[in-house]
DNA sequence: CTGTATCCACAACGATACTG
DNA sequence: CAGTATCGTTGTGGATACAG
């Protein structure tokens, strides 16, 4: 961890802090939970890997979450080769730990979101 | 559902679109969460209520996280009294369907996250 | 290949004041 | 009580260009 203490992200119910405000903030950014779900479908992926299987975003992005991420110590990035330079990022144990919400995301998200042609394809 | 396709907040690994962003997308910003996971736990509350419970927010932000749920069609607002004006909140079954979710991130924020005094009491 | 530096746009958040 | 209007600040995301 950094060098705060656990939570600044709000409260509730009387307590000191909110478990779920704390955790939404923590992965709450647009690709954090992604990322988390591509590295654990992958293992390990390379920079650009990763950015060619998360569509619709910039290496600037995908940098800017990765750095977060890394800071919040949920992935690990190594250098695999200087030259030329080759990077791989997993997830860490803390990162890991995450993977039931992600999946619980992942599956609420086949369920209840429809994919554009899985709505009206009644056989009735 | 308002108008638009299921989710356009992105794909992943070829795919059309991505379950785990798009389900971020809809409970991704600050206070989403938190509301769901109070609403779990009372079932149903006043505005009034809902912002006593969640702390450091203002009755705007709510208002808005509210307003923005309801469209999402995940609560269901209704006015119990007309005068004083009095309105409850609830989950809509699609609301209530998150809760794997939200559990799942109030299990982890437990867990892995520090509460300025949990972190160094092993009892072993 | 793996990033960073800029710059811009927009949405979320937050404080305050005001209304039905 | 339950909001809305307004305004300002900040953060996040996105495009492009450049660098080690």
């Amino acid at each position: 961890m950094s060098d705060q203490d656990a939570c600044s992200a709000g409260w509730c119910a009387g307590e000191e802090w909110c478990p779920v405000t704390c955790t939404a903030d923590l992965l709450g950014r647009k690709w954090h939970p992604v990322v988390v779900h591509r590295l654990l479908v992958h293992d390990s992926l390379r920079f650009s890997e990763l950015r060619e299987e998360i569509g619709g975003v910039t290496g600037k992005v995908i940098s800017d979450t990765l750095d977060d991420m890394e800071e919040k110590d949920l992935v690990e990035r190594s250098v695999v080769d200087e030259k030329p330079v080759q990077v791989e990022y997993a997830l860490s144990e803390r990162g890991e730990s995450l993977a039931p919400i992600i999946e619980a995301m992942d599956e609420w998200g086949r369920d209840h979101l429809v994919s554009v042609d899985a709505v009206e394809t009644p056989s009735a």
